[in-house]
This record gives structure tokens, sequence and C-alpha cells, in this order.
RNA sequence: GUGGAUAUAGUUCAGGUGGCAAGAACGCCAGAUUGUGGCUCUGGAGGUCGUGGGUUCAAGUCCCACUAUCCACCCCA
């Protein structure tokens, strides 16, 4: 157990981690472009945020969330999900009084108490993005076109959009009603999860995989059909920009996103080459939400990727990630004199912008030559007497052999040019 | 929470019906004449065979329990 990182994590060695930065910095200069800032709010909240804003009867809050009591007595959940502390920070400083719309973005891990499996662990992380005060369809559209944006710079075109509408509280609930109503028709063709769905939360029922209840609901009545006069023309909107910027999208009134705050639009962005947890990317509107959690009545829109999720994607595509380039320069040294040199050198020429590396192993000459070799050193130097004493070295190019003899103050330029 | 599979060197894996002083490949380290890498060759280090019980003259190999990992359901990113 000592040595064994909690059920659920990963560490990220050296051997991936450049990866993460690769795609992180991607999301960041996309945002860049966007115009979306970065926030960075805790790794745990008060209990009541998530309750009050991921919805008291979900999953997320009823089995999932690592909560405990703190010190003093409060109740603390570590981060179950991005939107609702993005909100309550919008809230608490005031951001609603700034110009509109506000838009954000945050690189965050989240912290749920699932049973681990392929794309699925305790400790995962979310490239997040958020759009405070517009409801315009205008917003949904540029929230899925950098969801969009980032898998096209990445390579991956061959990802599923799907997209539905929710309704909003009012023709939700008449739809509920008309749905509730088809689904008691049926309800001995139902399994016994979706019995108890059906009582719960009828929508859900929609995206069961058990072959019978995918019979009863493929005849079941559509949410887009119920849409209010709102809702509906916001769909159409939204499906306009789409068209308009080429995107091949899917119009599947079963997805129901497990956040109750979702409304009007709701999309998940899909891979079917990782696994069962094929989401990739989920989001919607939630019109609702900042005023539920003790802000103005104001909009928003945004989606959760998953990181993980979206390397795994990127490895089964085979879509490799640039390797980070070896050092500039190894300088291989012979005896203790050389070696202080070697040292100060080194540290000189990384000051002025040059990678540089040096033995620490106390390795033989060769030793050193081999280690440059597998660090990939572009260039290498050998510092014994001999260079002390003329301040001469041979400048060696790893990648031909080839050597040039230098001054040591010229290595600098030599390597730059 | 339910179900299935798996657990042997740093890594990926071999080890029919119980008899190993436990192997391979890759990786790691060191050498192949004197101050220079990549290829090749030689040698070396490295394993409580997940943990704890049990059966047996004898268990990595059979049985039980526990733990962990992987996969699926559920749910979600």
């Amino acid at each position: 157990m000592l040595t064994k990182a909690p059920r659920g994590t990963k560490d990220v060695l050296p051997s991936e981690s450049y990866k993460w930065q690769y795609v992180e910095n991607l999301m960041r200069e996309i945002c860049e472009f966007y115009g979306y800032k970065e926030i960075r709010t805790p790794g745990f909240e008060h209990t009541e945020l998530f309750l009050r804003g991921v919805g008291e009867s979900t999953d997320i809050v009823r089995k999932e969330m690592y909560t405990f009591n703190d010190r003093s007595g409060r109740s603390i959940t570590l981060k179950a999900e991005g939107t609702s502390p993005a909100v309550r920070a919008f809230i608490e400083h005031g951001l609603y009084a700034e110009t509109q719309p506000t838009k954000l973005y945050y690189i965050t891990p989240v912290y749920r108490y699932e049973k681990p499996q392929a794309g699925r662990l305790r400790e995962h992380h979310q490239f997040g993005v958020e759009i405070f005060g517009a409801k315009s369809a205008s917003a949904d559209a540029e929230v899925i076109s950098i969801a969009m944006t980032l898998l096209k710079k990445l390579g991956l075109n061959n990802l599923e959009l799907r997209i539905n509408s929710v309704g909003c509280p009012v023709c939700r609930k008449n739809y509920n009603k008309v749905l509730k109503e088809f689904l008691k028709e049926h309800l001995d063709e139902l399994c016994d999860d979706c019995k108890v769905r059906y009582e719960v939360n009828p929508l859900r029922v929609l995206d069961c995989k058990v072959e019978s209840c995918r019979r009863v609901t493929g005849e079941a009545p559509l949410i887009t059909d119920y849409l209010c006069d709102d809702c509906r023309n916001h769909f159409e909107e939204l499906k306009k920009y789409l068209d308009a910027m080429g995107y091949d999208y899917i119009v599947d009134p079963r997805i129901v996103r497990g956040l109750d705050y979702y409304t009007k639009t709701a999309f998940e962005i899909i891979s079917k080459d990782i696994g069962a947890q094929g989401t990739v990317c989920g989001g919607g509107r939630y019109d609702g939400l900042i005023e539920e959690c003790g802000g103005p009545s104001m909009p928003g829109v945004g989606f959760g990727m998953g990181i993980e999720r979206l390397l795994l994607t990127l490895e089964q595509n085979g879509i490799e990630i640039p390797k980070p380039e070896g050092p500039d320069l190894f300088i291989a040294y012979i005896g203790d004199e050389a070696k202080l040199f070697t040292f100060t050198l080194a540290n000189k020429l990384r000051f002025n912008g040059l990678k540089v590396e040096i033995d620490h192993m106390e390795r033989s000459l060769k030793a050193q030559m081999k280690y440059a070799n597998k660090l990939n050193a572009k260039f290498a130097v050998v510092i014994g007497e001999e260079e002390l004493e003329s301040k001469k070295v041979k400048l060696k190019n790893m990648a031909t052999g080839e050597e040039t003899e230098i001054l040591i103050d010229e290595i600098e330029k030599a390597i730059k040019n």
C-alpha cells in the first residue's frame, strides 16, 4: 500500500507528461484565440455548492462525492465537477457586474468515487470552458467550436458530435408528463433499473442500453417535438451555426446529461475507440444555474472534456505527440578540475538559452558519450586538461559525427547557428 | 454497488497433468588496449513467483481467504 497510488488514480511519469503538456498548451492557446481567460478555483468547496449546483438527485451527489468534515466540522467536498465552482467564483467576486459575457476556461483535477474501468478514474482531469451571461445560440456554437477546434488541431476527426435540446423547465415538465404517460403503458417491458428511473427521472430511460428498453423507447415521443417556441428556436439557431461552420453532427434526442442544471442545449463528443466510456466531451446550457447558486438570473453554456480520455483517443488513433527534443549540448569532462569548469560553463550557457547537460554519475568518458547519445544531445564537447590549457574544444555534431575545433567562448554562437 | 478476467525481474511475457538451483526479450550497468556515442559482441546486477492460510514427501504450478489491477454493468469526462 505504501508504494501504491490509491485506487483510481494515476501517476503521470516523464514518459507521458510531455503529452499532457502538449495538449494543455494547445487548450490554452485555443482559448486565447477565442478570448477565454483561465480561472483557478480551489480543490475543494463547501459541500452545499455541489448539492445545489449538481442536484441532490444525481448519482454524482448521492454516491460519488469525496465528502468529509474538516477539523472545524465544516462539510467539505473535493471538486466533483468544474462548472459549479466557476459559477460560485463568478458570483462571489461580482464578475456579473462587469461587461458581459464572462468567458472562462480551466484545467483541473476532478474527484468522484467511482469504480475504475477503462476511461474512468477517481481522479481525472478536465479541460472546461464556460461562458456566462450570453443567451444567444452563438454562444453555444462558440463553445462547441472550441472543443471541435481542439480535436481537429490534434488530428482527431472521427469523433461524433451529438446534440440535443433538453428544453427549459417549462417545456421539459410538459414533455416529462407525455413521456411518463407513454412509459406507463410499457412499464412491464422495462428493465428493473428503468422502473426506478421512471419514477425518479424518466428522461434517463431514454439512454438505457437494455435491448427491451430500447425497443420501447424507439417508439417514445421525442423531446425535440415538445419544445416550447423559445427552446425550439434556440435549437434551430444552434444548428444553423453548426451547419455554417461545416460540422457534422447527429441530433440525438436520447442525450440526457447526468447533471440537473442543463437546459436547452446538451451535447456530447464521443469516441468509439476507447471502450465503454466513450464520452470525451460533454456539456450544454445551464440558464438557471447561476440564479440557483445565489447569483443574478443569468444564462450560461459550457463543457467539460476528459483529458485522460482525450489522450486515450489520441493513442488509439495512432496519433503521436511530438517528443521533447534532447539537449543542445552535452559537456563531458575528464578530471575534477575539468568537472568544476564544465559545471560553471554549463550553467552560463543555460542562462544564455542553451539546453545543456552534464554527468553526475562519475561516468567514464566513454560512458559520458553514451549518455549524451541516449539523451539525444545535438552536440557534445569533451573538456580535459588539453582543453583547459588551449581554451579550445572539438564541437561534435552527434548526428553526423563531424567535429569542428572552436574556442570555448564560441560554443554558444556555434550552436545557435 | 453487481459481475467477469488476471496477479512471475524495471517493462512485456514463457513456465501442459505439482519435483527450479525460476527463464526469455527489451531496459539498466560494465567491458571489447591507451581522451569520444549510435551497430555488434561479451559479461553483470536485478524476482519475498500479489499477501496470508491450507493440501502434499514436494506448490510459481492444486484449494480457500484477502488485496490489487484490468474489463463490463451502472454512471460519467
